[in-house]
DNA sequence: CACCATGTTCCTTG
DNA sequence: CCAAGGAACATGGT
């Protein structure tokens, strides 16, 4: 699921469902989530605390929590890697073999399943404090983002992935963004024109604003043990158009451009598949 | 068996 | 200390 627009949606989704839910027991299925934490230090801070809003930073959700007693907040900081989910389900429900995290909250369970275990669900706030900013916030900015670029020799598409640059753009995005801008994602970093790195800020935004407004990219639906579905669709949201309707360019290799018709090319860069237009991105 | 996958962190090298 | 490249993490789909 994860890239900033899934994250956003997700955070709205589950926003209303939590707040004000208290946590009542802690299972945790796989430790590495956690880490650092120790499954005992998030059973004892967690343990009877009261969900006060979720947030979102980049691909992170913010959960803020406070003591019941004392009401002193604090944050638990989640991440979904490549494979996380996270839903409500009801408390007799059968877990789902790749549960990593269970939080008991009366007559449902909170649950963060997550096949490959590359998420996290942690008191440790520090991977939160070395981000960039957020795009589709002011910070985001032309020079902030001119200086993001400006040193490096690396190809633009891998710089894109680089959190410290701009928060929250992933694989998918990255590609999305430089084929909307008509920008080469080989071309290095610190080469770029002024105005290009200006209709890429450009294109970031409006990529990942449509795809929150479009719902969600990967499906948030969760398939129950017995192969029914349980539907996590969430409110308006127009689903009608699929995942892969909405890209423009990312796993679309051979296929026309859908600007000028020349094939999509696939490359590889620092080991992650990139997809292009050689045509339009030059 | 081979290769691919929406991400981040750690280690090495220069 | 920094930048860059690559492996590692873990599981599943095709």
């Amino acid at each position: 699921m994860p890239e900033l627009p899934e994250v956003e949606v997700l955070v709205r989704y589950l926003e209303p469902l939590l707040r004000n839910k208290t946590i009542r027991k802690i299972g945790v299925r796989r430790e590495r989530v956690i880490a650092p934490t120790s499954p005992r230090q998030l059973k004892s801070v967690l343990r009877g605390t009261e969900f006060a809003g979720l947030t979102r930073r980049g691909k992170y959700l913010l959960f803020n929590l406070r003591a019941a007693r004392t009401a002193k907040p604090f944050i638990v900081v989640g991440h979904l890697g490549m494979t996380g989910r996270m839903y409500l389900l009801p408390e007799k429900a059968e877990l789902p073999k790749h549960a990593a995290v269970v939080l008991n909250l009366g007559k449902e369970n909170f649950i963060f399943e997550d096949t490959r275990y590359f998420g996290r669900f942690t008191l440790d706030t520090s991977a939160v404090e070395n981000l960039g900013p957020e795009p589709l916030s002011a910070d985001f900015s032309a020079e902030s983002f001119s200086r993001g670029l400006n040193k490096s020799s690396q190809p633009i598409k891998v710089k894109l992935l680089d959190q410290t640059v701009v928060a929250g753009v992933g694989n998918i995005y990255a590609s999305e963004a430089l084929f909307q801008a008509k920008v080469s994602p080989k071309v290095a970093a610190r080469r770029l024109k002024a105005a290009h790195i200006e209709r890429l800020r450009q294109s970031i935004r409006a990529v990942l604003t449509e795809a929150i407004a479009g719902g969600s990219t990967a499906r948030l639906d969760y398939e129950g043990a017995n192969g029914r579905d349980r539907l996590f669709y969430f409110g308006s949201a127009d689903i009608s158009v699929s995942y892969e309707e909405r890209l423009r360019v990312y796993d679309r290799e051979g296929k026309p451009c859908l600007v000028c018709g020349t094939p999509i090319r696939r490359i590889v860069q620092a080991a992650r598949s990139t997809f292009y237009c050689p045509n339009c991105q030059r």
